[in-house]
DNA sequence: TTAACATATGAACACATTTACATATGTTCA
DNA sequence: TGAACATATGTAAATGTGTTCATATGTTAA
């Protein structure tokens, strides 16, 4: 059986608890102030104060966002000085988003 | 507008108006009854009463997320009787579900 | 040590979401 | 037509989520 049924691993259906951690992954993609973290910082690391007024938005929220993110694995956090900077996790991230956007813009 | 072109189109920062529309389709995948309903459905079609029943959850509750999964273009009706047959919309959706999947089992 | 700055956190409010119950709508068949 | 069945919808209660304000924690440099 042939490259079919390699395709066939993911059609397998996932147990009740691997879909309430997926729901919560979605969960965290689910929020717009969230994604626009994720997508400012994909290029580059920047400091929380950085990312508050790129978004123009309070710093206290984005730091709210960014222990959600941090706590779902999805960004890496550097020190350095005063200031503490973040970036994307990995290159998974960024497919997931892109996964999303290709269904929106078809 | 070349080939080039449209694989770059990902790459680029989204604007923002994509970046809710993109949180919004997330905030769908991000609950865990909509996702064992796009799970069930996936392989073949079903009926309300029978999604209902392999869930062992109300009828309305799952015709009330049906309606979110339909308004969102995630599944496909038919009609057969007094039945209807819900199915996953296309291969997009499951792609995106198995992405996510791999994420958390890595 | 203290002042100045960057980030994190707790509490509270407003708002959104999920679910269940009751009931409406739509379909078939006698 | 009306009875029986399948699905959809309105409403309300419970629960969850995002944001802001105030303040705590942590870091640097004088």
């Amino acid at each position: 059986m042939s490259e079919n049924q390699s395709k066939k691993i993911n059609s397998e259906i996932p147990d009740i608890e691997v879909l309430f951690e997926l729901a919560d992954l979605f969960k965290v993609f689910g929020d717009s102030t969230r994604l626009r973290i994720m997508v400012t910082i994909s290029d580059n690391e920047m400091s929380v104060l950085n990312i508050a007024e790129t978004l123009n938005m309070e710093q206290s929220t984005i730091s709210h966002q960014l222990r959600v993110l941090r706590q779902n694995k999805l960004v890496r956090v550097r020190r350095e000085g005063k200031q503490i900077y973040y970036s994307l996790d990995d290159d998974h991230v960024k497919k997931i988003i892109d996964m999303g956007l290709d269904h929106i813009l078809e």
